[in-house]
DNA sequence: TTTTTTAAAAATCTCGATATTTTTTAAAAT
DNA sequence: ATTTTAAAAAATATCGAGATTTTTAAAAAA
């Protein structure tokens, strides 16, 4: 298989199987999917098109850095990576800049959104704010399924720390999906929409930064008993306490990717 | 020539008597569009490419009504009146859900977003938190130039002004585009991207929640003091009162659409 | 050498045809 | 009459070729 980030070469197209290995890839995704529990997004159900799954491929490489911050994309190079057409890419590409993960210049194509520490500090600022404000909404109205939800998250989360001390890069992607879950049952109980719909959007835009840091400074502070803390005070419904350590814990988060970046 | 928006798959069940209204308007504004037949891609504010120039004039068309709430994108029938091709026309409609002006679900196309006295309300709510973040820094930081910009762009909503009185119906769009201008100048000098990026959508929702009650409601009034003591807080770089201003300035605009969408 | 011009290469952008899925309509069955 | 099934119609999704633009490279001019 190919490369994803290359200048040159190219493999001669084998289109013999093409198709037949992309309904293959989608009806793989489609049963996975059904077993999942989360809608994906914007309360889709499934990947139900390649533009979708390209669109969810896509995110995921340029969130856990495949894909270079500020790099290139290349239509035909990424479309047959992807095994799909050059519109379905665009398309795809298109539904990326939604989430400002990839920018778009008239004829000048598409690129990966670069990072700054500028950037990760406007980041970081403005996802204390819609954190804070979804959480705080969240202990007012998170009824007992709310607290279920965060504990089970906890849990999960626990048990995948545990073995992310044995075999480090191989859960790396199991703890962030852990993370991801523990954080976002936190605030299951928020009703405005646009606030969750920020805190998304602010949410891969820290995690991509945290991966990149991740890939030079692997070591890891303790965020369990952070965690622990924040759940307790959510369940015990102090809210002014548990807005406080969720900013502390996203400041901490982000103070030694600043080292690193500012060495870029 | 067909029309731009099809009746076909409206459920019947919702003919109150401001629905019959609104939809009246709508279609005189829409035939009033229609029978331009300008062609279409001539004074384009310099659109390099299609998809460029077909987002622009759909995010018009959205906001100004002529594609009312929820209805239907078909493809084969907006890319024949805005004459581009369909693959064109997708990717104009991907860059659009970036805006929450479309939604998209997999099979079963686009669709104009849905309007909501609750998401008027969650709208408002976070603009007003944007403006007023933005609005500060700008008067901290802001420069000579930004308050020439400033002065400037009122004198020139102060024009349209005067005009919007004598002939409402034609300088509706040349306010709009001035209302937005001013507001734009006062937070110019904020260097924080995600503030701007998250106030320039909602700014687009609002923009068209506020034209959607305009169709019904006529009255418009007298935001031009609100607007020159707005500017004279900035000006004074009085930060808090330019933003409890601000914040007031917004809550009056969205008092009068409360009621209309009430109804429906 | 440095800049400008020109031609070739590569990439983006656009289009309409075709495949797939959903929706509608009609017929058949309970 | 209601529900099921099946065929037809309509709409969405996908593809790859061709048109346009940008980028690269080389040649010509300063």
């Amino acid at each position: 298989m190919d490369a994803l980030v290359t200048t040159a070469g190219k493999s001669p197209a084998e289109n013999l199987n093409a198709q037949a290995k992309r309904v293959e890839i989608l009806s793989a995704m489609k049963e996975q999917n059904l077993n999942d529990q989360e809608p994906p997004r914007n309360g889709l159900q499934g990947a139900k098109t390649l533009v979708e799954y390209a669109y969810r491929c896509l995110r995921k490489d340029i969130i856990d850095g495949t894909l270079p911050p500020n790099s290139k994309l290349r239509i035909e190079h990424i479309r047959k990576h992807y095994q799909i057409g050059s519109s379905t890419m665009r398309e795809a590409l298109s539904l990326l800049v939604a989430d400002a993960l990839v920018t778009v210049e008239g004829q000048r194509g598409f690129r990966v959104s670069p990072i700054s520490i500028e950037d990760l500090i406007d980041v970081t600022r403005m996802r204390k704010l819609m954190e804070s404000m979804a959480l705080r909404e969240s202990i007012e109205r998170g009824d007992d399924a709310w607290e279920a939800g965060i504990v089970a998250a906890f849990h999960r989360l626990s048990k995948v720390e545990e073995r992310l001390v044995l075999e480090p890069s191989i859960m790396v992607d199991a703890w962030e999906a852990c993370n991801a879950e523990f954080h976002k049952a936190l605030i299951a109980a928020c009703t405005s929409r646009w606030t969750l719909h920020f805190r998304e959007i602010l949410y891969y835009q820290s995690e991509r930064y945290r991966r990149f840091s991740l890939m030079t400074n692997g070591s890891r502070r303790n965020v369990h008993s952070e965690h622990e803390e924040i759940m307790k005070a959510a369940l015990a419904r102090k809210a002014d306490l548990a807005c406080d350590l969720i900013d502390d814990h996203l400041d901490r988060t982000i103070n030694g990717m600043k080292s690193i970046l500012a060495e870029v």
